[in-house]
DNA sequence: ATGTTACATTCGTCTATTCGCATATGTCAC
DNA sequence: GTGACATATGCGAATAGACGAATGTAACAT
């Protein structure tokens, strides 16, 4: 019967979200989009520290974004939800195409100035 | 010709989901589905000091994912990119699905110690 | 038990975000 | 111009997020 309220329903929507508001954590999720992944391969996949992938592992897991599952020695990572990736797809079309517009805009201004 | 590298690219993105990472903008940005809204109404709408607002629509304006539009003294918000709305209704189902998890997994636990 | 590899966590610091409050700007009506 | 309304911004305090560097824990082999 705990039914959530519905300012606790945008605190956790907006903590989600605030799990792709970084760019690691981005191209951590994509790295795991292939199939799961332990720490080092990602950190070394990255370039990154391994102690910096573990943190951003560790506020991924938290918020249930992405599955963590000890196999001996390594512990393999998987995104929970496929939706959070079509999520991620979804705003880097919007981002690409904002991209594609400035870029049009910018050659439309290049040649006013011929 | 401005190519963008791989990580501003990631940069860009993160900014955008930085942009749902507060429950005030998700509602603000819902607030903005059934059409353009002023300032004032989204404010008088979440119950919020119209100044809080305005920093937030702010931030999304900056990231591109709200359109401003001076109409007399008033400014009328748009969501810039339906696909911004989509995103969130994607996390939206992830959120409820593991919160509907949670809620089984507690009447579990409940009818075991019964 | 020791060593080795894999992963997680703590600490201190820095930067960024958010808020409330007050104030500025902008637009219109008069 | 003044006044009234709509929106934006500056400022300071409080909070949260991310980092590097070092250390802690876990699993396995010998």
């Amino acid at each position: 019967m705990s039914s959530v309220s519905e300012s606790e329903v945008m605190q956790l929507h907006a903590e989600i979200c605030a799990g792709l508001a970084d760019p690691k954590r981005i191209m951590i999720l994509y790295e795991l989009v292939p199939g799961p992944r332990n720490v080092n391969d990602i950190a070394a996949a990255l370039g990154a520290p391994q102690p910096q992938i573990s943190r951003h592992l560790k506020v991924l897991r938290e918020r249930g974004m992405v599955i963590a599952e000890r196999h001996g020695a390594t512990v393999a990572y998987t995104v929970a939800d496929a939706r959070i990736i079509q999520a991620l797809d979804l705003l880097r079309q919007v981002l690409a195409d904002k991209l594609r517009n400035q870029a049009a805009l910018a050659a439309t201004a290049a040649s006013a100035s011929e």
